[in-house]
RNA sequence: UGGGAGAUCGUUCAACGGUAGGACAGCAGACUCUGACUCUGCUUAUCGGGGUUCGAAUCCCUGUCUCCCAGCCA
C-alpha cells in the first residue's frame, strides 16, 4: 500500500486502537513473518461494493499503510455463474475513490486454477482428498446433524490411481455438472461441519469472466482462498464474524499442503439502522427496481453513497472511528452524517436555494433595481471566495420561513416584524396577499436602504437571518429529497411491504444563479437547509444531509 | 439439544487486577449575518448468581441471553 492520496495526518489523527491492530503490532514486535504485514482485499465480483466493504477496505488498507506494509486487491472469482466483469469495473473503481491504491498487485483467485489443481492432485496423492459420486442431496444426507455425527461416503476409500484419474476425467468434461466432486478427506465425526469431508471442486459448465470455457470445475472458496493468500504471501487474511468455523479448514489445507501459513481473524461486519447491507437484498431492490440502480443516492452502495453527495474522507473517518470488535452491533445512521457533515461543513460551497418558494414584494425597493450582493462562499474557508448574488423587488423565501401568527420561540418573518435577508437588507413585514383558500401566497415588506448588505449602521439586531432568491434571477432546477430506504421496524426481508414509498421525493426549486452549469457531483450547502450534490443530470440536485435543525426539534417539543 | 463466537451508557468503542473513559445521540446554556458551525456544562452503563483478592468490567465457577454453522455460495 503506497496510497498518498490517504493523508498521515488523517491517518494519525487519534485513531483508536482495536484488537487486529494490536495483534499487527505484536506480530511485528516478535518478527513474525520477517515483520512483514501483507493484507488483502477479496472481494467477489458478484454485487456492486457496500459501506460494509468500506470497513473492511479501509482496514485492510489502513493496516497495510500504517505499519508500512502492502495490501493487494484480490478478485475471489471461484463461482463463474454469478459474477460478472461489470462488477469488477465497479469495484476498481469504487476502491480508487475511497482513495486505495494497489499498485501493481491486482490479483484473481482465477490467476491460480493451475496451481490449486496442482495442489488437489498433491492431496490426492497424499490420499487427503477423493473424488465422490454422491449427488447434492445425498451429501448433504450424508453430512450428518450437528447432534448426530455424518456417515462416510461409500467412494472414500477408493485408490489413490483411481482418484487420480477420475479427477483428471472431472476436467476433461467427462461427466455432467453436478455428478461428482473432489472432496477433502478428514472428518464425518468432527462437530464443525466445514470439516466433514468438506467439498474442494464442482463440476460446473459456466463461462468464466476470465479463463472463460478452460474449465469445467471450479475450487470452493475454503480451498481456493487460503491458497490464494498463501500464493500472495498474506500474512493476516482478515474476514468477517462468519468466517470463524472456517479457520479450523483454512489452517487444515496451509499445513496438509506444507505451504506459508496466513493467519485468519476474524471482525464483526459493519450493520448500519435504517438500510440493508445484504448483497441478496440490494441486488433484489436493483433488480426489482425499487431503485433506480446500484448507484440510486438512497442505495448504501459507495457508488450510492458518492452520487448522493458523500465524500471520500467522510466515510473514512467514519470507518477509522466506529472501531473494529467481535460484537455484532449495530451502528447508528446518524453516526455516519455525523461524520459526512463535519467534513462537508469544511468543503461544501454555501449557496441559496428555495424548495418551497414563498414569494415576497419589497414595496419600497425601486422596480427596474438589481443590485449585486456580495456573499461568503465559505465561511469555514476564506480560500474559497465570495460571489455576487442578484437582489430585487420581487423574490422567494422559504415558505416556512414566514407565519402570519408566529407561535412563541419562532422568530423569523411575521407581520411587523423585521428580519435580516442574508447578505441583502434588513426587511419588515407590512402585510400579506391570500388566496380564495385563506393561504399566503405573497407577503410585503419594506426594506431599509441603510443597511445593505445585511448590517445595520446603528447596531440593532435582528433575531433572524433568511436565506432568498430573487424571483426574476433564480433558476429552476429539481431538487431530490431522500429519506430512509424503509419504514422504521420494518422487517426488510420483506422488500414490498418494508420499502419506504417516501425514500424518494422530487420538489421544483429556485436557486441562486451562481450554479448553473454546475459538474457533477459538485458539492453546496444550500444555507439553511442542508448539503446537496449537483446530479449528473443536469439541473437536479441531490440532498446529501439536512443540516441540523433545532427548531425542527423544539417546535416539534412544544406542539406535541 | 453438537460446534464456534459474543455480552460495558440509548448506540458504539475503550479501560488488559488499581478512580469505568471517549465518540454519537439526548438535555441545558453561550456564541452567531446559516435556529448551521463552534464552545461550555449535564444525564445515563459493567447480563444474573457465587467465589478468589486489600482491591474484579478484567481471574475462577455457574446460569442467562444474542449471533454464526447442516450450499456442489462467498
Amino acid at each position: 500500500m503506497s496510497s498518498e492520496s490517504v493523508s498521515n495526518a488523517e491517518n494519525e489523527s487519534a485513531r483508536p486502537s482495536h484488537f487486529i491492530r494490536d495483534i499487527v503490532i505484536q506480530d511485528i514486535q516478535n518478527g513474525k513473518n520477517g515483520g512483514r504485514v501483507h493484507t488483502r482485499f477479496p472481494p467477489e465480483p458478484n454485487g456492486y461494493l457496500h459501506i460494509g466493504h468500506a470497513k473492511s477496505i479501509c482496514l485492510n488498507f489502513g493496516l497495510a499503510q500504517e505499519f508500512g506494509g502492502k495490501c493487494n486487491l484480490r478478485f475471489d472469482d471461484t463461482n463463474p455463474s454469478k459474477e460478472e466483469t461489470e462488477y469488477v469495473d465497479s469495484i476498481i473503481e469504487d476502491v480508487r475513490w475511497l482513495g486505495f491504491d494497489w499498485d501493481d498487485r491486482m490479483f484473481y483467485a482465477s490467476d491460480y486454477f493451475d496451481q490449486l489443481y496442482a495442489w488437489a492432485i498433491q492431496l490426492i496423492k497424499a490420499g487427503k482428498a477423493y473424488v465422490c459420486d454422491l449427488n447434492a442431496e445425498q451429501v448433504r444426507e450424508y453430512r450428518g446433524t450437528p447432534q448426530e455425527p455424518g456417515k462416510e461416503s461409500p467412494y472414500r476409500n477408493r485408490s489413490v490411481e483411481e482418484n487420480l484419474d477420475l479427477f483428471e476425467r472431472m476436467r476433461a468434461g467427462e461427466f455432467p455438472d453436478g455428478s461428482r466432486t473432489l472432496r477433502t478427506k478428514i472428518d464425518m465425526a468432527s462437530p464443525n461441519f466445514n470439516m466433514r469431508d468438506p467439498v474442494m471442486y464442482r463440476i460446473l459448465r459456466a463461462e468464466h469472466h476470465r479463463t472463460g470455457n478452460k474449465w469445467c470445475i471450479y475450487p470452493m472458496y475454503d480451498y481456493a482462498h487460503g491458497e490464494s493468500d498463501s500464493i500472495e504471501g498474506i500474512t493476516h487474511s482478515i474476514c468477517t464474524l462468519e468466517f470463524e468455523d472456517h479457520r479450523l479448514l483454512y489452517d487444515w489445507y496451509v499445513e496438509n499442503l506444507g505451504i506459508h501459513a496466513p493467519q485468519q481473524i476474524e471482525f464483526d461486519r459493519l450493520n448500519l439502522t435504517n438500510t440493508v447491507l445484504s448483497k441478496r437484498k440490494l441486488l433484489a431492490l436493483v433488480r426489482e427496481k425499487y431503485v433506480s440502480g446500484w448507484d440510486d443516492p438512497r442505495m448504501p452502495t459507495i457508488c450510492g453513497f458518492r452520487r448522493r453527495g458523500y465524500t471520500p474522507e467522510a466515510i473514512r473517518t467514519f470507518c477509522a472511528n466506529i472501531g473494529v470488535s467481535k460484537t455484532n452491533g449495530l451502528i447508528e445512521f446518524g453516526l455516519l452524517e455525523h461524520y459526512l457533515r463535519e467534513d462537508l461543513n469544511k468543503r461544501a460551497l454555501r449557496v441559496m436555494a428555495v424548495l418551497n418558494p414563498l414569494k415576497v414584494v419589497i414595496d419600497n425597493y425601486p422596480d427596474d433595481l438589481v443590485e449585486h450582493m456580495n456573499a461568503v462562499n465559505n465561511p469555514e474557508d476564506e480560500s474559497a471566495g465570495s460571489r455576487t448574488v442578484p437582489f430585487s423587488k420581487v423574490l422567494y423565501i422559504e415558505k416556512d420561513d414566514f407565519r402570519e401568527d408566529p407561535p412563541k420561540q419562532y422568530f423569523r418573518l411575521s407581520p411587523g416584524r423585521e428580519v435580516r435577508l442574508r447578505y441583502g437588507y434588513l426587511v419588515t413585514c407590512t402585510g400579506v396577499v391570500k388566496n380564495d383558500a385563506g393561504e399566503v401566497v405573497e407577503v410585503h415588506c419594506t426594506y431599509d436602504p441603510a443597511t445593505r448588505g445585511g448590517n445595520a449602521p446603528d447596531g440593532r439586531k435582528v433575531k433572524s437571518t433568511m436565506h432568498w432568491v430573487s424571483a426574476a434571477h433564480a433558476l429552476d432546477c429539481e431538487v431530490r429529497l431522500y429519506d430512509t430506504l424503509f419504514l422504521e421496524g420494518k422487517d426488510t426481508d420483506d422488500l414490498a411491504s418494508a420499502f419506504n414509498p417516501n425514500s424518494l421525493q422530487k420538489k421544483a426549486a429556485k436557486i441562486e444563479p451562481s450554479v448553473k452549469d454546475a459538474a457533477p457531483l459538485t458539492k453546496y450547502q444550500f444555507e439553511r437547509v442542508g448539503y446537496f450534490c449537483a446530479d449528473k443530470e443536469p439541473g437536479v440536485f441531490n440532498r446529501t444531509v439536512a443540516l441540523r435543525d433545532t427548531w425542527a426539534k423544539v417546535e416539534k417539543k412544544t406542539t406535541s
